[in-house]
DNA sequence: CCGTAATTTCAGTATTTTCTGAAATTCTAG
DNA sequence: CTAGAATTTCAGAAAATACTGAAATTACGG
């Protein structure tokens, strides 16, 4: 696919971000193409496009369709796979959102917990290390009760819980 | 500091978490020691500790001070530097998202405009990805909004608030 | 089934990032 | 000032990560 100059300093940036956040420089232009591309690509185009190698792209591909911001479709007469990004913003992030919540977060929680009960009966390390992990585990368990309790909720929903906080902000800062 | 099994085992934790997140390993172990040391240490024993050079604390150290995260005290009698964490976890995460949005949001949004303008009189790229970028871009800036009218709020508020949200989404989930 | 196109795998290589240790610099007590 | 302690800098080494290309595998039309 010919990439305009616009097209071309989106992509760049956005690989730049995503390194920056722990997510490989190619995985995210990939995912910027495809974010940006009209039409389903397949992994030759994506590959010459971005001037990676065709097997790069295929690793790449793989894990967005792990994180399931990108989809396979097909067309008649066509063996390759082409692929299409989800291109709505608020469900792109919701499915980065959930993905690493169930990734990092969940496991953390599960750590954090079992530091706390081993420290139950733990006379070698200091009381207060463990109150501090103690409350560490309390702030995320609040933090995640928040967001497993609103994530389902409609678009629309959200956005007036978020018009309200900013009603509520507006009026305590007066 | 002499480091218990549980100590130990969360500094690895929260060390393999941060490289996750695309902040370096070493960073993010002394940031964790310091959370847990009860008292202030000094950069010879944060080496000593966690088993790195020298040099290497000096450099973690710096970008933790830069964040914000990390404080620098002093004893009588004692030329050297003495190092503190700021030990809440709502204060710790706000420094983090706060300075993670100047570096990098703040960047991306002023980046994102300037595409929008420059897609304004831009004929060769396709008015698709023009609309793309630019509902990328409000998405952005709707989020932003936000947060920054609700960043100021003392921690109550905010916990009112999530409250408020949790009894809203048990209401719909009826 | 066969032949070929498409895709994946993975060992080796390249690149990037991180870390070290020696030297330079800064700081302070005397 | 000066001497030595504390800290920082930074070039080079080590480690981690990402990428390539060739070979293997899979998938499909005929």
């Amino acid at each position: 696919m010919k990439l305009t100059p616009v097209m071309h300093r989106y992509i760049v940036h956005w690989g730049e971000m995503g390194s920056r956040w722990g997510i490989n420089r190619s995985v995210a232009q990939i995912h910027a193409l495809l974010y940006l591309a009209p039409m389903p690509l397949h992994a030759d185009e994506i590959a010459e496009t971005l001037g990676i190698a065709r097997s790069n792209v295929s690793v790449g591909i793989k894990e967005l369709l792990a994180w399931e911001l990108v989809q396979v479709t097909h067309t008649l007469g066509d063996r390759r796979d082409f692929f299409v990004a989800q291109k709505d913003p608020w469900e792109v992030i919701r499915v980065i959102v959930e993905g690493r919540k169930r990734r990092e977060i969940d496991p953390t929680l599960a750590f954090l917990r079992n530091c706390v009960a081993e420290l139950e009966n733990d006379t070698e390390t200091p009381a207060e290390v463990r109150d501090r992990i103690a409350g560490q585990l309390e702030f995320l368990e609040t933090l995640t009760r928040w967001y497993e309790s609103i994530k389902g909720l409609p678009r629309k929903t959200l956005l007036k819980m978020m018009r309200l906080g900013q009603k509520i902000a507006k009026v305590i800062g007066e």
